[in-house]
DNA sequence: AGCCTTTATTACCATACATCAATTTTTTTT
DNA sequence: AAAAAAAATTGATGTATGGTAATAAAGGCT
């Protein structure tokens, strides 16, 4: 079916047994530039593994103003995991900022598969192990950083994905204003 | 031994011989108010399950300025995750703000758990969800909310913590100076 | 190519919070 | 209880980033 699933898990040697049980339970999707694959206030069955593409992840506050929490380019996951893990309606939307391919799962296949293929509870737990200490250094770094710094770490820590994307899609991920973001660009050069 | 280990895992219902090879690798340790657990620039082989006190994980940047980043009491963990994870050195330190009882247990001894017994690879795969929504709300909440709203957000969330902590742990906590807190303090009066 | 929409830049003014310095209050020590 | 130390408050002023609005540049579409 989806041969890229056997990519997704390339470390793991898993069984052929095993590879087909996990395979069964992803299936590839392939969406256009400007598609919401989630929007807010839906429940949250899907966490997804991007092939290709370049998505993100943000935050509608009252104000109308958008907040993106996270890209995801290959090889990268995505989801709103506040509503995937709490099983809740989502706080955030998912689009797709270029043409993209993704491998969808839903938790509760997922939840049940870890079961009969403990190496899959692994590879989620040390999933979640690095992407804690991802997001435990981008609260050091908002904490620390002013925006022009946390705009040059950006640039060194994701080469690949500014080519990719708007400025308003990093200036709302830096928690900076566009035009701030452009005072920024401006005084670098 | 200390008999505390069950209770960490009361919701998992172990046999008696797993509790025994998971009651072998926590121990019991007790410090006093003012104590540093955990220096920065050290390996962190360690995380913690606080039984008794407040304790809190801070980063000092270069201008000699302190960010907390996490406080921890009764029944919640505490590390440098970053270094914790990555086994690397530590960039925080986590000091006591009370007298305080842990459980403290080595990376190294709970990854060869995970092995033998696998629902405490379960139990800790959950626990990284359940802080995986937690950090994410935090980031939610600092690109979204004021000072003010953040501090009374946090008032509401850990009611129980305002009162063993000073202002200028909370100050930095919130990511503002304690002469901002108390501008705020004042005006809630 | 030229039009229209989207995105980025620039300028001016506003504001939330920081910094510095002095003082008061609270807590700890003797 | 008094003295000393630590923590919190207050006032005056500074600064990074925000908000608004107008303009310029870039990208799509027929």
């Amino acid at each position: 079916m989806c041969t890229s699933v056997s990519n997704v898990f390339k470390d793991l040697q898993l069984e052929n047994e095993e590879l087909k049980v996990v395979e069964s339970i992803f299936s590839e999707v392939t969406y256009k530039k400007g598609d919401t694959i989630l929007h807010t206030n839906e429940k949250v069955y899907y966490q997804y593994y991007v092939v290709k593409g370049c998505l993100r992840t943000f935050f509608m506050d009252a104000k109308g103003k958008e907040h993106t929490i996270q890209f995801a380019i290959n090889d990268w996951w995505i989801s709103d995991y506040i509503g995937y893990f709490s099983e809740s309606e989502s706080v955030l939307s998912i689009e797709c900022i270029t043409d993209a391919t993704v491998l969808k799962v839903a938790k509760s296949d997922l939840d049940s598969i870890y079961e009969k293929v403990p190496k899959i509870e692994h590879f989620f737990r040390k999933k979640l192990e690095r992407s804690t200490v991802r997001f435990q250094k981008r609260i050091l770094n908002n904490l620390v950083l002013s925006a022009k710094e946390r705009y040059h770490l950006f640039l060194q820590t994701y080469p690949n994905i500014e080519q990719q994307i708007k400025n308003y899609h990093l200036a709302s991920y830096l928690g900076i204003t566009t035009e701030s973001l452009s005072r920024i660009r401006k005084e670098t050069l």
